[in-house]
DNA sequence: AACTATTTATAAGA
DNA sequence: TTCTTATAAATAGTT
């Protein structure tokens, strides 16, 4: 639709590609949110340019935005190493929402009418990538606690080898000096024998 | 576009909607299609209608198909438990690839140009994907060795522990016995004094 | 970034 | 439903 009936291939002009590019691509977006609003049902777009920019449209804006706000959340644990403690931070920390809470959101919405129906596909494809960030947490730190727990015994392990070896050498120890105990006692016995002479 | 301006809200009659469904379904794919192809450009765009099927249009058929593969041979693997030997089942088998071959093939496009420049981030997000289910394997595997690990160190503690324990006993009985011999050397020699007396 | 001649998409009607 | 058609919307080439 323009001056020209245009043949669907590669436009190999640069700069017309280029514009092309961001004419569709804002029409496709546009279209993409007419049907949303006009059907009322879920549309994804996403485009990506060649030099890797990304432009997306998403309709949903009911769990994805809870699940954007949780997605904040796992972002500041993860980025509260390298702290920098700003006022933008502060907002985004008090609208972000826990594991808990969003697990509690999303028991609620489960829970409801038939196990998950009114749960959109899209809803449970973001619900999807969520739980995954929150997995991620979780096994790092069930990790640390395994090797933590591997390091201690490992640590017993030595402590008790080296109590062994102390008791072991005592045991040595302990049945020499009783022989030794007992040849003085016979020598005694010997030399007051001698002296009973 | 249309016989007259229609305003951007939901259609409120369920014919005219479901309609004006289907149109702009084509219609956004299509145009998905040709954006993808004029402009050379990665674009997916998902649309879901009300009852809860998919429509869709992705660019990409390069790695997504290998990906595709891939998926298959993991989902096999994970259904070979409670296994129905079907000539389907064997057909897929024959196109699936292991994990080995899906790294190697990633190995080689990564190792191109650019590192990286020649997938497109629909490759790699599917890619990433991929790797989450070759992950879910790895990871469990590992947290069995971790387990397993601790269990025989439970068992190398509880073992030294009663080493331990049996050392100190005979430490403790050698003192006694020690002590018993002098004494009774004692008594020998006290004896053997009154003998002589 | 704005314009405009055309093509394309589609709402309503048949 | 599918086909047609009047009209709105998108956009290719231009400025």
């Amino acid at each position: 639709m323009g001056r020209r009936k245009l043949e669907i291939k590669r436009i190999e002009d640069n700069n017309a590609r280029q514009m092309s590019f961001t004419k569709r691509r804002n029409g496709l977006l546009k279209k993409a949110k007419e049907l949303a609003v006009l059907c009322d049902v879920d549309v994804a777009a996403i485009v990506v340019s060649s030099r890797g920019k990304l432009y997306q449209y998403s309709s949903n804006n009911n769990l994805t935005e809870i699940l954007q706000r949780h997605q904040n959340q796992v972002e500041i644990e993860s980025a509260s190493n390298g702290v920098v403690e700003t006022q933008e931070h502060n907002n985004k920390y008090a609208d972000a929402l826990s594991n808990t809470e969003l697990l509690q959101i999303v028991d609620k919405e489960l829970g409801g009418d038939q196990c998950g129906e009114q749960l959109s596909v899209i809803d449970l494809i973001n619900l999807e990538k969520q739980f995954q960030e929150a997995l991620i947490q979780t096994r790092s730190t069930k990790t640390h606690l395994l090797l933590d727990s591997i390091s201690s015994l490992h640590e017993k392990e030595k402590m008790l080898g080296e109590e062994k070896k102390g008791l072991e050498e005592k045991i040595a120890e302990s049945n020499t000096s009783g022989r030794r105990d007992k040849m003085t006692l016979d020598l005694n016995f010997l030399a007051e024998c001698h002296i009973m002479d």
